[in-house]
DNA sequence: CTTTCAGCCTGACGGC
DNA sequence: TGCCGTCAGGCTGAAA
């Protein structure tokens, strides 16, 4: 499941191959994605420049000489770049080929992902909060937009108005290292708090994006997915395990509709 | 305004 | 062995 990290890291592994390049191939095998892909895609891509690529929330932008493409991984999608022609696997939906020879395909068995298009701006950015990374995020912030909220904390730092990129296993991870229960009512939470939490969230999510760095160096014409970051979950699937910590099972409960495991001792 | 919740989709997995 | 139910997850939009 792409979270911002993995993102990052494919933006960060394609650039270099997509920057200056012009489309002269689009195949759409399958349309059907999160929302339905633009029927004319390869009428508005081909003969065009990508001229930028960047990273919004867990959204990737590519920007054309007129337009852009933003596109989302969803829970199960993956860009790969192949260096040559290649059979269609199953659930191959989307292929871009350049004029280098290069080929961009997107792969998604869910199909919570998406591929739209804009000339101007995509509606999808319009409400986003700060990046987590960014010094808009902080600790008075966060204090300042939980004022009167009753949402559990981890619903609270999981919703894109408030910060962007941060899923279930990261909120998990940095309600964990901050020491904070994720059911606690986020406007009941210190500034102090909140500070800290503001902080792990960065660390968490900065230091599985260095890791993703590792990986980049093997990324052309591999599986197309960054790989599961090394470092080592506190928390997120270990429910009924040992606190790596204080020894105390780690508990299930169930927040929004999410499975969320948390230590009882650690976290208050 | 805030909060809750169904729906989108497939594959993995457990129970029988 | 295979069928069936459940779960996983981000995001949207409608309902409460």
């Amino acid at each position: 499941m792409p979270e911002l990290p993995e993102v990052e890291t494919t933006l960060r592994g394609l650039r270099p191959w997509l920057l200056g390049s012009t489309i002269t191939e689009v195949q759409v095998r399958q349309p059907a994605l999160r929302w339905p892909v633009v029927k004319n895609l390869p009428d508005l891509l081909i003969g065009q420049v990508i001229v930028c690529m960047g990273r919004r929330a867990k959204y990737l932008l590519i920007k054309l000489q007129q337009g852009s493409l933003l596109i989302h991984l969803g829970m199960s999608g993956s860009l790969r770049l192949l260096l040559a022609d290649e059979i269609w696997r199953k659930h191959d939906h989307i292929e871009m080929v350049l004029h280098t020879g290069k080929r961009l395909r997107y792969h998604d068995p869910r199909r919570f992902g998406s591929w739209s298009w804009a000339t101007g701006d995509h509606y999808q950015l319009a409400k986003l909060g700060p990046e987590p990374l960014s010094k808009q995020l902080n600790g008075e912030y966060l204090y300042k937009k939980a004022r009167g909220r009753m949402v559990p904390v981890k619903n609270f730092i999981m919703s894109s108005d408030i910060v962007v990129g941060v899923g279930n296993i990261y909120a998990a991870e940095s309600l964990f290292s901050a020491g904070i229960r994720p059911d606690r009512s986020a406007g009941r939470i210190s500034l102090k708090r909140f500070c800290i939490l503001s902080e792990h969230i960065k660390n968490v999510l900065g230091s599985a994006i260095d890791q993703g760095g590792t990986t980049l160096r093997d990324f052309v014409d591999s599986s197309g997915e960054p790989g599961y970051f090394k470092q080592q979950l506190q928390v997120y699937g270990r429910h009924g395990k040992a606190c790596r910590v204080c020894n105390a099972a780690l508990k299930l409960q169930r927040l929004g509709q999410r499975s969320t495991v948390f230590c009882s001792r650690c976290q208050k």
